[in-house]
DNA sequence: AATTAGCACTCGTGCTAAGTGAGTGCTAAC
DNA sequence: GTTAGCACTCACTTAGCACGAGTGCTAATT
């Protein structure tokens, strides 16, 4: 038995209009609305052989038959249309560059948003990561007259501010000093290069301000933990609510059980990381709350090594031809916004 | 007709029972249940008068009374017994101080996820936020061959910093040079303050890099539109869906819809922010999509003008005195918490 | 040999009717 | 004022039935 053309054909409308309707697909259905030139009864044998050979099944004896994951697999590599955004799509999907998107998290927010309003599928985006292990900067400034500000920067440009109390805050020009002997001694470091050596020698050089070495140990350490932790932006959750493979309650709530577990997810974008697009279709999926979902991800590239992920989850029943254009729609349109900022900061 | 105390007595039973059962509570039900020494008929004639004066209501004739929200109300202004925390709540309430809390949005994080643990509601927490509006510092640092970094913190310590891309970075010696302009130019400044008279002095000082300008004008922009914005971190909004009160899809939905616009959130707690504790029963909400649910806010102090907010939503059927006592410790742990901080910083 | 028409059969769905039980309101007796 | 008793209401459950969408099989047709 083969897969032949008009197998093909009929899985195809099977899996249409069941993605349309949710609605398990009869053999006089596919007859009357897809002109294949064949009988209901044929079509019926065919149906039988699909799913004989796995590609569709029934939800019980007597009723339509809807795809299985094997099916959407077969549909999703070979036989789907690729399709272009509309005019309207596109216009949606770039006004994220109109907005203000110098802060990197507004910009992954409303890049979330703007799929899940696109697809209606729940979205969510990891901020771009790359080199983050090594400090390229370490300075500190003076804040007011108890504290005093650190600020560390990774190579990728990751970075975060910490206040320091001090009992009585050196004078400006002293504050400049420790700042570039903390450089000096730290720029270029992974955390874990940072030897009982290089302290006692930065121990000697804090003089009088040695008391400052351990809140700045303290930063570097939660700066570096920070580092490692990717950001996770996500949007319509809600969104699950409308589909009817989700109308039971309990299942639900388990997906939204695993949603609301951050590290779940981020563990999922972080193995999709090196695929430019990745397709995980029900039980393909390890999660198991998500067996019954296709999870969607496409990989953004900022350079060679700094990248993010944007992920989509639905039933496995999801428009896949139209989550993939939007998705390539958004990498290409991030990785354009980037470049722009970048190009005008040098303007400016 | 008077609310005497067997009226009251029984109004309590109602409502304990509803709260523990979410089922309506009949007469019999009453009897058996709560040791009033009255037969059911007797709780009858109290019930039918409840109900004329607006306490208790029938879903449908014949079933048992729920309270209404004016029931709810004189419960928790008058009836509700204050509840102390156990012992093991009070330990997992704790537990928020044992970890890494020196980022403030990491410790907001782990309170919301804390509450709605302990509670089962959603919870929403906002940062705490006091005077932003004026500049504290405003520092310029160099980055790397392309680049300088501009840290601005506000008043309050809500800080920013901001990638400014150049053609050629200036050594050291002339950002500090620029920085230390800067600083003196803006401090203690409000965005509106900033005037032409300033930008002419400033952009002679900054010489052949006056191009810096443009860039730091639109930082000190952002900074100050993200100071405005106040930061939300929201929990166990999977919990709703748990509540048999949510278990039509489409009130779960238009809740969810809610939860998911953050300014609705931000304004809510803002307005409460001047209660020590707020609570809003159904109907006594503004939102629509919350007429069926109960808030509860609180609002813990770090200084005087330095507050956020933590709230509660839940069904009206909600667990108000373990609420209260839960917000209670937690708005006490948090004050705690900061205080710590402040007090270990100035030993290290 | 492939296709199709026809038919019996299956099974979910929607409707109705009857029965059940929790609960109320009213009345008359205590 | 309190209570026992009773009629009544109404949501909920169950069984029975008809309906229709859909299948699989067989025999006729191309």
């Amino acid at each position: 038995m083969s897969l032949n053309d008009r197998k093909v054909q009929i899985l195809q409308a099977i899996i249409n209009d069941y993605i349309e309707t949710a609605e398990p697909v009869g053999s006089r259905t596919i007859a009357k609305k897809y002109n294949l030139g064949i009988s209901s009864a044929t079509i019926r044998n065919e149906m039988s052989d699909l799913e004989e050979m796995g590609f569709i099944m029934q939800p019980h004896a007597s009723s339509g038959r809807i795809p299985s994951d094997l099916g959407y697999r077969l549909y999703v590599d070979h036989l789907m249309q690729k399709r272009e955004l509309s005019f309207d799509e596109q216009k949606y999907l770039q006004s994220v560059i109109s907005r203000d998107i110098s802060q990197i998290d507004y910009l992954m927010e409303e890049t979330a948003k703007i799929i899940s309003a696109l697809t209606s599928y729940t979205t969510f985006i990891s901020e771009p990561v790359g080199q983050r292990a090594r400090i390229k900067q370490i300075r500190l400034l003076p804040l007011d007259m108890t504290s005093v500000l650190l600020v560390i920067v990774t190579e990728d440009n990751f970075m975060k501010n910490h206040v320091i109390k001090m009992g009585t805050v050196p004078d400006e020009d002293t504050i400049f000093e420790i700042s570039m002997y903390l450089n000096r001694a730290f720029q270029g470091c992974a955390l874990q290069q940072i030897d009982q050596t290089i302290l006692s020698i930065l121990q000697l050089e804090l003089g009088e301000y040695k008391g400052l070495l351990k809140p700045i140990l303290n930063a570097l350490k939660s700066t570096m933990e920070a580092a490692e932790k990717v950001q996770l932006h996500m949007s319509g959750t809600k969104n699950i609510l409308a589909f009817p493979e989700f109308s039971d309650i309990s299942k639900a709530k388990s997906l939204f059980q695993t949603l609301e577990e951050k590290d779940v997810l981020t563990s999922m974008l972080e193995e999709s990381k090196c695929n430019d697009l990745q397709i995980l279709i029900g039980s393909e999926n390890t999660v198991q709350s998500m067996k019954d979902c296709s999870v969607i991800t496409a990989t953004y590239k900022l350079s060679d090594d700094t990248r993010g992920t944007i992920g989509i989850v639905g039933p496995t029943r999801m428009d896949y031809s139209q989550v993939i254009s939007v998705l390539n729609g958004m990498v290409k349109n991030i990785e354009k916004v980037f470049k722009n900022l970048t190009d005008n900061n040098k303007d400016g």
